[in-house]
DNA sequence: CTCCTCACG
DNA sequence: ACGTACGTGAGGAGT
């Protein structure tokens, strides 16, 4: 006989945090929740025998109750960081226990049990729930008994129907009724102001249920009545909020709740982690560590501190270490504060401090490590590392693996690629989390220095531990090469680009800001007269109002919250009202005045007149880069007003130029490549303009016969296609139907079979293994591509058929930033690689080497990678970046 | 902190 | 039938 355990893994959590006194283990852990926890499993394993197990946890913040009422569950207090830390620590736990753990986004851990507790009521399967939350006794039936907690975390009372009925009076699913009546603070659910456990209880013996008191209202008597009559919204709202979901998508999850029991090894050092030595007693759990006793066992390292060592004892442990980790606050790296860095020979850990890298004296021997190309060293963030250092005055060099681009590759679309994330995917000892160490915020403090250093000391010796597994991970997904010689040699150049800097002329940016400022207010005047009031013309919901309420222009999209105000629905309203031009005008000038006039204002070192932004390489799905602080990858140019913007970066050096060179329609050349497509490859090999060419073949015209809106039509399908082609999108972008928009496919597809051959197999391919890659064996896993919501799973095939293309061209261009800053050094260049822009690289050239570099950089760039078409690179240049057109 | 809007490739 | 073009970052409003 089956007997199932669903157990609601926040409520008991909670309930276990606030049971247990404060309890920490030796490296300041916070442990007495998932000690709490720990007692309450243990009892259950004991009473209930279960051959199926499951506990579940709330996911993500909102859920579809949010959608009803946004107010649901607010004002709720933040969890306690010392219990927040104890999460993960819970489910490490669970793993060493063989117990399976769910969550989903968008539900809550009451569904997920509903789900689940309905599933084994059917299939008349034995169940206990096990919540400190009443609601939960909605699911009690003949089959499913809900145990809830009393007091502590272990005394708990179990209730079936008939024990509800001896309670409540009521049947289980009346529990429903009964908070909807009476509402709940905890979930902020609102129920019906002043009526208590008492009365709802009266009214629903009388009444059977909400619909049934509201119904009758006329029954109840004096101020209850009107409180009722009143909140009757508010009442059937909140039994909606109330009632467990039960029909959670939970395909076959009913197979990996088998409880196994728990392995003695894996348990046993979990618990010693956490050194909960009275139940490893108490269940006899053996001593030694198992096979994974190196990834889960306790510090074992000494912790030592720059200055308690002599030079030389210094020198001797950095030359036996490679593991390092650099701790720096702060998202801009550039302004980053360097708080202290951790070196681990394994056994021993040299902490040193932002105070101890400042003195000369106790950091000779670190800072020449830390600039010794031949010391190898293996780290986290190395990007942002040497940034910091640089502004430190240190040069870092020698460095040979860093975690975070590894696991970078392993798989870009992971949400999190923190240090801790990666410590918990390896299964490693986990660490203090940043804000229990810091605090965050104002509160933001560096603690006393046994800490810290313990807290460095931890990420250092994480780094080693999961160097040779991701190592192994990169080999076996033959990302090594990519990893070695393309992320990590990029990285370096990446850093030097950024600290040197692009100038920006401060007073091009104020004279443009001037003028703009005119031409925004007099636009502003104009608006308010037209709309007859003053208004917040920035507000898309004041400006909805104004245009859909008060001038009665006809609204036909919507957003989540309101009217749609956006450029698209702008310009289908100008024939119907003067003041949509203008406000069109407004927010051109709007946006360039804060985003690039006033935001690019702010970024300029008063120092240097440079701005220098942080291009981030780990955030990108298809392995492009991202700039931020300011992203320098969005300055505008297809519109000439915005485009002035460009004048003001110039030169550092007097005489000096700006010089662009912009890969030519890279990724329809990288189509063609892959695709293997003979006409596209063709056009290419003989240097034709691919949209004529295009237009030409999909409308069955000669060259001449193809007009300025045929090639634009045709330019539209060539962007669709490497986009992931479908006919909705492309009707949408060409303002034509549907039915033309697939029309215009299927002609495409005629001529570039090949392509029509690649985009149907990338997306087989894309089924069968999971995931796609680019040329240079860049990956990216795609689990949606399976999914049976339409949704999903176009879009997962439109990824496939796009990041292939999207990410080789990226491959490409860091390819050739790399072989260009070789040449740039190899050749003692004074020329500067400054800006990469996703398929155009900006450089500032001295005047006697601008000869040399309009051929040098095409001649690299196009040379980065050998296709079976040409690469094709232009250049320009000229005093800013304006003129480089 | 989320949403909307808009800048780029 | 479903309802989208692929990839980013920043500013302002309103919660």
């Amino acid at each position: 006989m089956d007997k199932w355990v669903l157990i609601d893994g926040n409520s008991i959590i909670y309930r276990a945090f606030f049971a247990m006194p404060p309890l920490t283990n030796s490296s300041g852990l916070h442990t007495n929740a998932v000690y709490g926890f720990t007692t309450m499993l243990l009892k259950l394993l004991e009473e209930e025998k279960p051959t199926h197990m499951l506990v579940a946890f709330d996911a993500g913040k909102t859920t579809f109750r949010h959608e009803g009422y946004a107010e649901y569950k607010g004002g709720r207090e933040k969890t306690p960081s010392e219990l927040s830390e104890q999460f993960p620590v819970l489910k490490e736990l669970l793993r060493s226990f063989g117990i399976a753990q769910y969550e989903l986004p968008g539900y809550e851990a009451d569904d997920i049990i509903g789900t689940l507790s309905r599933l084994a009521d059917e299939g008349g399967v034995e169940t206990v729930v096990v919540s400190g939350d009443k609601d939960m006794l909605q699911l009690a039936s003949d089959h499913v008994t809900i145990a809830l907690t009393r007091k502590g975390v272990t005394d708990v009372e179990r209730y079936d129907p008939a024990g509800i009925q001896e309670r409540y009076g009521l049947t289980p699913l009346q529990i429903i009724d009964l908070k909807g009546l009476m509402g709940d603070t905890s979930d902020n659910i609102p129920g019906i102001p002043g009526v208590g456990e008492k009365t709802a209880l009266k009214l629903l013996h009388e009444f059977g249920s909400v619909e049934g008191v509201l119904a009758n209202t006329s029954e109840i008597k004096g101020k209850m009545k009107e409180k009722v009559e009143e909140h009757q919204e508010s009442a059937i709202m909140s039994k909606k909020l109330a009632t467990i979901y039960r029909e959670v998508p939970l395909e076959n999850k009913a197979d990996e709740l088998v409880y196994n029991g728990y392995d003695e090894v894996t348990l046993g050092d979990m618990f010693r982690k956490l050194e909960f030595k009275s139940l490893i007693e108490r269940l006899q759990l053996p001593e030694a560590g198992g096979a994974d006793a190196n990834a889960l066992a306790v510090a074992t390292y000494e912790v030592v501190t720059a200055s308690g060592l002599t030079a030389d004892a210094l020198t001797e442990l950095l030359a036996t270490s490679e593991s390092f980790y650099i701790e720096a606050i702060g998202d801009n790296p550039h302004q980053a504060r360097f708080i202290g860095l951790a070196v681990t020979s394994g056994e021993r850990v040299v902490v040193v401090t932002y105070d101890e890298l400042m003195d000369a004296k106790i950091s000779a021997p670190v800072r020449k490590w830390l600039q010794d190309a031949q010391a190898p060293k293996k780290g986290y963030d190395l990007h942002k590392a040497e940034l910091v250092l640089s502004w430190l005055g240190v040069e870092l060099r020698g460095t040979t693996f860093d975690a975070l681009l590894a696991a970078y590759l392993l798989d870009p679309t992971e949400s999190s690629q923190t240090l801790a994330a990666l410590i918990q995917r390896h299964g490693l000892a986990t660490i203090q989390t940043d804000e229990s160490v810091y605090g965050k915020g104002a509160k933001f403090q560096v603690p006393a220095s046994e800490v810290l250093a313990g807290h460095l000391a931890a990420k250092a010796d994480a780094v080693r531990r999961l160097v040779p597994m991701l190592t192994e991970e990169l080999e076996t997904g033959h990302m090594s090469k990519l990893c070695y010689e393309l992320e990590q040699p990029l990285a370096v150049v990446l850093a030097g680009m950024e600290k040197q800097g692009i100038k920006v002329n401060a007073s091009v940016l104020e004279d443009l800001g001037a003028e703009l400022e005119k031409n925004i207010s007099q636009y502003m005047s104009d608006i308010y007269m037209h709309a007859g009031m003053e208004f917040n013309i920035n507000s898309p919901k004041q400006l909805g109002e104004v245009l859909f309420e008060k001038l009665g222009l006809p609204a036909w999209k919507k957003t989540k919250t309101g009217y749609s105000t956006d450029a698209e629905v702008l310009e289908k309203l100008e024939p119907y009202h003067e003041i949509v031009k203008l406000i069109l005008l407004y927010r051109q000038l709007a946006k360039l005045q804060s985003t690039y006039v006033e935001g690019l204002l702010k970024e300029i070192r008063r120092d240097t007149g440079k701005v220098h932004t942080f291009y981030r390489q780990t955030i990108a799905a298809t392995g492009r880069l991202s700039s931020q602080f300011p992203n320098l990858q969005n300055i505008p140019i297809r519109l000439e007003e915005g485009r002035r913007i460009r004048k003001a970066f110039v030169p550092s050096e007097p005489g000096w130029t700006i010089l662009a060179a912009d890969y030519s329609q890279i990724e329809l050349r990288v189509l063609a490549h892959i695709s293997g497509d003979e006409k596209m490859k063709t056009a290419f090999i003989e240097d034709t303009d691919i949209h004529t060419k295009t237009a030409m073949d999909v409308f069955g015209v000669t060259a001449d016969q193809v007009d300025a809106n045929m090639r634009r039509q045709a330019k539209a399908v060539n962007f669709g296609i490497v986009y992931g082609i479908s006919d909705f999108g492309l009707s949408n972008n060409l303002n034509i139907a549907r039915k033309d928009a697939a029309k215009f496919i299927e002609q495409y597809f005629e001529v570039f079979q090949g392509v029509r051959a690649y985009m149907d197999n990338i997306v087989a391919q894309a089924r069968a293994d999971g995931f796609v890659t680019t040329l240079l064996e860049r990956r990216r896993y795609l689990p949606e591509i399976k999914a049976s919501n339409f949704n999903l799973r176009s879009f997962a095939e439109r990824t496939a058929m796009n990041t292939p293309i999207q990410g080789t061209a990226a491959d490409i261009i860091k390819l050739a930033m790399v072989n260009m800053d070789k040449e740039i050094r190899d050749r003692g260049l004074r020329s500067r690689m400054l800006l990469q822009v996703h398929d155009e690289l900006v450089f500032e050239v001295p005047a006697e080497e601008l000869e040399l570099m309009k051929t040098l950089v095409p001649e690299v760039m196009e040379g980065a990678l050998k296709l079976d078409v040409p690469l094709k690179a232009d250049v320009s240049f000229g005093d800013n970046w304006y003129e480089a057109k």
